[in-house]
DNA sequence: TATAAACTTAGAGTTAACTCTAAGGTCAAG
DNA sequence: CTTGACCTTAGAGTTAACTCTAAGTTTATA
């Protein structure tokens, strides 16, 4: 039976986490001594490393909610319940990552177009192509 | 001279948001109505348009800011200025993508080892693998 | 003149996931 | 018995960038 701060070091979250996931229902003490210190069993302690696997890859507090609920009840879910979360994270994870790709994309050529030296900024590239608003349209660039 | 309304429309942003941009300092009006009714100029519109062209990119707010100040005082700032902040923005999306990358690894190793049928999840590898804490070591995987 | 669209303000609400604070109670060690 | 580490709670604060509301004013149009 570990204590909230045993807990926080074996799964690296902070006891102050461990409370939040609490109220966000991930995770419960099935015990509490007399004055009210949380103890947690080894179910409860698998439960706490499930939810921070999960968190660690990405997965919503909302989600990991929805997965526990799976996991206590296997039997009663499918596969496909297992996968459509999966599915819409990973959906998510790639739109993020096009969106971050074009800003990479705008931000070199910018880096490029710029001589980055201790010069007047007057003529700036870059300052020019913020200014132009075709600063927008990244192409393939060198590097 | 346009009012909040027709610049929203000729920048996309919304009214809302131009209020929002005043308070943060990143968008003014030069003029006023009796009534108090906002009137931007042409300068004011190109200000604009530069603030959602760089908030387009990616810059914060914050970013923006500091691009405008440097921009309403070019001779006084440095191509180094302008390159450190869009470098260090440049770092921020590549740490951003690197972590979306570990995720959708991960995810589509989860995907793929999953049938995602109509089956019960009682052996589901999605759930097993989130129980073991070794899901979060992508390696080399088939597309 | 009447109506509707557009505008004004201050300030509150939203989202996600924490993070921290205050004020106090508990427990093991020395 | 005292000290210090650890625990408790409710609830407020943080961050970023909006987004919305309410209640009222102005303006353009029919
Ligand atoms: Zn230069
Ligand atoms: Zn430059
Ligand atoms: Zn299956
Ligand atoms: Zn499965």
């Amino acid at each position: 039976m570990l204590r909230i701060g045993e807990l926080a070091t074996k799964t690296g979250l902070t006891a102050h986490t461990i409370r939040f996931y609490e109220k966000s229902g991930l995770i419960n003490a099935s015990q509490r001594s007399e004055s009210g210190y949380r103890y947690y069993t080894d179910t409860d302690v698998r439960q706490a490393e499930f939810v921070k696997t999960a968190r660690k890859i990405g997965f919503s507090v909302d989600d990991v909610s929805t997965l526990l609920s799976i996991r206590v009840d296997k039997s009663n879910h499918t596969c496909q319940d297992v996968t459509e979360i999966t599915q819409r994270k990973l959906n998510d994870v790639n739109e993020k990552i096009s969106e971050l790709l074009l800003m990479q994309q705008t931000l070199k050529i910018l880096l490029n177009s710029c001589c980055g030296g201790p010069e007047s900024a007057t003529h700036c590239s870059i300052m020019e192509a913020l200014d132009a608003s075709n600063a927008l349209k990244p192409r393939i660039v060198a590097e």
